[in-house]
DNA sequence: TCAGAAGTTCGACGATCGTCAAACCAACGC
DNA sequence: GCGTTGGTTTGACGATCGTCGAACTTCTGA
């Protein structure tokens, strides 16, 4: 579990990036759920894929800049980088979460 | 120029899809050249890439349901869908368009 | 009538993506 | 120590994507 967590810094975010994160379902349900939910250890998010792709998407999430990974024992608590998301695209994950129809 | 010109309801506007489109350079550098603009004949944005590509971007957007497009002779006019977006996702496509950093 | 212009469509290509199983690693509990 | 648990990494796979040139269609203007 090597793991650099790496995110990037607030003034690195980029739009194209983020809307690409964004634009998978797996992930959207993440988004959602770290939304109502808070803080959540990684594997406690129910996704219907395996754990290697549950692993990929994180990945994908917090190299984005979506979301913050923190290490805890064999856990890893993640969350939504709200603030930062909101200081770099104001509106944007507001006008993502609001959505309701694809809760399906 | 067999064209169906096919775009979704606003009630059939999806989430996921929507940030697929947004969430590539080129198709972005439409979205802001047609949100500053106006509509746009489809030719006259600069975009570095072949004709068939930029065809390719357009049917994208406008299956995504972000943009409208008015066929008139051998042009195709085409416009942001800015109502249809903010009723079915509001705030998002505002959010998208003031991201200033991408410009480069 | 016919040449050209605006867009689309059709392969084809390399690259990226989402997915998985399997192997791996690091921490915890016994 | 040792098995277990939570998560990552590593290929590998098929599918999709962005790109192009070339052929095509449709309209326009001389």
């Amino acid at each position: 579990m090597t793991a650099d967590l790496h995110e990037p810094a607030v003034e690195d975010l980029d739009l194209t990036t983020v809307l690409q994160a964004l634009g998978d379902p797996v992930r959207l349900t993440i988004v959602r759920c770290l939304a109502d939910e808070g803080e959540r250890a990684c594997g406690t998010v129910e996704l219907g894929v395996s754990k290697a792709t549950r692993s990929h998407h994180f990945k994908v999430l917090r190299e984005a800049g979506v979301t913050h990974t923190r290490a805890e024992g064999t856990h890893r608590h993640v969350s939504l980088r709200r603030d930062d998301l909101e200081r770099r695209f104001p509106g944007l994950l507001e006008a993502v979460l609001q959505d309701q129809h694809a809760a399906v």
